[in-house]
DNA sequence: TCGGTACGTTCGAAATTTCAGACGTTGTCT
DNA sequence: AGACAACGTCTGAAATTTCGAACGTACCGA
């Protein structure tokens, strides 16, 4: 593997930054110096080269940066280029339509769950995610429902033996050994649950995505706040999610 | 202004190739090194660098290159930050599901109209434009909307007295007189209109959406195939797209 | 099998960028 | 008003990165 370029990653550090939450408000170039210890000549340079093309907008009045129109432009081009982004919105529109609760399609990067859709339920409950959002992927259904087809080597990586693993909730699970049997449950029944451990008072069901190698590549998920969960037998949310996780399989080429 | 950072220039160009339709089936390093005319060695290390960062992704069989997770998430962060999406989207919605025909928010960037929000009617057409996509501004009735209300400066400067305009059809505007000619109608009026200028056989109607200050900062169109253009008034359809742009243009707090 | 070509990678000298420090400006507090 | 602090910009010497050239490999056609 070639040499990586400083410059490139210093500046692309930068731009996630803008990534965070926190970031409603934007930066000031003296924040983005103190939170990635650069040398404040250096933030001016990159800035300034993000800036100039429109990665980052610098707001007239307080100098503050923004988030600019070309991340906006490329997160569409690759939207339209990924089959599971097009095809997930479609088939959450579907279930959502068919349950009235909230569809997330999510895929793993490195540890964490990525949404590459969702669909809110009419009965609007607040949910953490969004898509382009990352969650720990422990602390939720459609993560555990990937996780659940690493090999045993990548999941050493993401969870070494020693450490403790993420929590959101005073119900996700923090023990390692709790998630190495929820996991082998879960390549058993193909399905994944969740119970508050993302959300406080929500509960998910999960199944597994799989291309046209039978490779697990995404999942999908119902999320249902608890008062109505108890509604239906747990296997009928679990069916909802596996009906559109096999609907999306065969329209990636499963089977 | 501080000085620019050529590595990141160069990093961040190489990203924007990806934005073209033609990248459908990625770039290899080395078609990367022709179009760009960077040194081959220098490509590589961009490119390991923006896969590292998973700007990029590296195809393992092909070893082509494709764009990566983060651009998606930037691109999300974005949209969910700019108000202009968030809340287009939704209007775009109401006049679509009002009239059934494709509705289109779009913003300024340069001599080019950007996409931040579609809705496609049922009755499916085809149309060039695509959420992120770009279009010359002087060729849609959304770009019309936009670039009548800039200052002669900026119109000098997008559209330089000598030169030729951009063209997309036969019908697309080449004329600088009978553009400038059009803006001033179009500020007098506060409707834009175009006929087959971007799209062969579609006709537009757009209407500019101000913010809390008053400026113009997008325009709201609807895209009508010529077939259904002649059943209603052009005024009609012109009242559609006022009436979304208005509407948008409250929601960002004008008046 | 054997040239030939195209590609990815490595290396180090050359060229460029980085960044400490100084300066001018703005805004704030006393 | 005056002093101080915080910030943006500029400069040039030091340090780093860039990229030409060479090497090894894979693939292709003869």
């Amino acid at each position: 593997m070639p040499r990586l370029t400083p410059a490139l990653v210093r500046g692309l550090d930068i731009l996630e930054l803008f990534l965070d939450a926190r970031a409603i408000d934007g930066y000031s170039a003296p924040e983005v110096a103190t939170v990635t210890g650069l040398p404040r000549a250096t933030v001016h340079e990159l800035l300034a080269t993000l800036v100039a093309k429109s990665y980052l907008r610098k707001e007239k009045v307080s100098g503050r940066f923004h988030l600019g129109l070309r991340v906006f432009q490329l997160g569409n081009a690759y939207g339209e280029r990924i089959d599971l982004v097009t095809s997930g919105r479609l088939i959450a529109e579907e279930i959502a339509a068919e349950c009235n609760e909230t569809v997330n399609v999510g895929m793993l990067d490195g540890p964490d769950v990525v949404y590459m859709a969702k669909v809110e339920s009419r009965q609007a409950v607040r949910m953490v995610s969004a898509v382009g959002r990352r969650l720990p992927a422990s602390c939720t259904a459609v993560g555990k429902a990937l996780i659940a087809f690493l090999s045993e080597a990548e999941l050493e990586a993401l969870y070494p033996s020693a450490a403790g693993l993420p929590s959101l909730t005073p119900r996700s699970i923090v023990d390692r050994a709790e998630l190495l049997a929820q996991l082998a449950e879960i390549r058993r029944s193909g399905l994944a649950f969740e119970a508050g451990e993302s959300t406080p008072d929500v509960s998910c069901a999960a199944a597994p995505v799989r291309d046209h190698r039978g490779a697990v590549v995404a999942s999908v998920s119902v999320s249902v706040p608890d008062i109505r969960w108890g509604q239906r037998a747990p296997g009928e949310w679990a069916d909802v999610a596996r009906r559109g996780a096999q609907r999306l399989s065969s329209v990636l080429g499963a089977r």
